[in-house]
DNA sequence: TTGATTTGTATTACTCTGTTGGAGAAATGG
DNA sequence: CCATTTCTCCAACAGAGTAATACAAATCAA
C-alpha cells in the first residue's frame, strides 16, 4: 500500500547490486553482488528473485528479457534497472545507514572504524 | 532460533540508539533518536517498544526499572543496555551498512556524498 | 483531594518482508 | 538424445515493522 515507504534492509542491499552492476543486472549476477556486500553472511538465489519481483510490483525496478547468450547454457536472462521511484527511496535509505555508521564509528572510535574500512576494501578489491 | 542471526533494519536503529544514548536509554529518549536518525521517517511508539521487547528475548539488550524522578509525570523508566550478543550482531550490520553507502557513494559520485554528510551533520548537531 | 495534565510503559492484531527449498525451462556439448 | 549448465520462478512459512489503543504513575493547581 505504502508506495512511498522505506526499504527492508535486503531490499535495500538488491537495489544496491543493481545499481552498481548498472548494464549487466540479473539475477545470478544480482545474487553474486548481494552476497559480496553481506558477507559473511549466505543468501539464497531464491530470496533474491522474490524480491526482485516484490520491487518491481512497487515499481522501484523495471525488467525485461534479453536474447540468449552463445554460450553453454547461456539462456535468456531477465535484466533489470532500477526506476525513478526505486533511486529515490535507495538514497534515503542510503542516507540512514550513513547515519547509523557514523554513530557507531563514533562510538566505538576511529581505529575501529579504520579497522573496518581496510578489511573490506582487500576482500571486495 | 538463530541466535547469531542477521538483524532488521528497525532492529539496527534501535540497538544504535541505545548505544549512542548511553546511560539514558528507555523507551521515549530511544524513540526520539530513532526518528533522528530515520528522518524524515516517521517512526510510532509501539514500534520501539516491541522491537525493544523481541530484541531483549534474543538476548541482545537487558533491561531493568529506575526510581521515578522528581519531575512533573517523571514516572519509573525501563532502561536499555547492550549485551554482548548485540554488540557483535550490531557491529556486523554496521559493517554492512557502510558497504552500502560505499558502493552508493561511488556510484553517484563524492559529491553527492559530501552534500548529505553535511546535511546530516547540520540537522543532528 | 480530586481531576487535568504530563510522561511513560505495554499489548494486540495485522501486513509486509525475509528466507528456504525445490520445480522446471532453455541453452550447449558430447 | 541425454547429461550438464545457466537461469527463472513459485509456494509456503517464520519473523520483522506498524498502527492503534489501553493503561499506569507521577506532578500541578484549585
Amino acid at each position: 500500500m505504502a508506495q512511498t515507504d522505506s526499504l527492508g534492509q535486503f531490499e535495500q542491499l538488491v537495489l544496491t547490486a543493481i545499481l552498481s552492476l548498472r548494464e549487466d543486472a540479473y539475477g545470478v549476477s544480482i545474487h553474486a553482488q548481494v552476497e559480496k556486500l553481506a558477507q559473511p553472511r549466505a543468501v539464497s538465489l531464491g530470496a533474491v528473485y522474490v524480491t526482485l519481483d516484490r520491487l518491481e510490483d512497487k515499481g522501484m525496478v523495471s525488467s525485461w528479457l534479453t536474447d540468449p547468450t552463445p554460450e553453454r547454457g547461456g539462456r535468456a536472462k531477465r535484466c533489470y534497472r532500477l526506476e525513478a521511484v526505486g533511486e529515490r527511496v535507495l538514497q534515503e535509505s542510503a542516507v540512514t545507514a550513513k547515519r547509523i555508521w557514523d554513530v557507531i564509528a563514533e562510538v566505538w572510535g576511529k581505529e575501529w572504524a579504520r579497522q573496518w574500512g581496510k578489511k573490506w576494501r582487500k576482500e571486495a578489491g
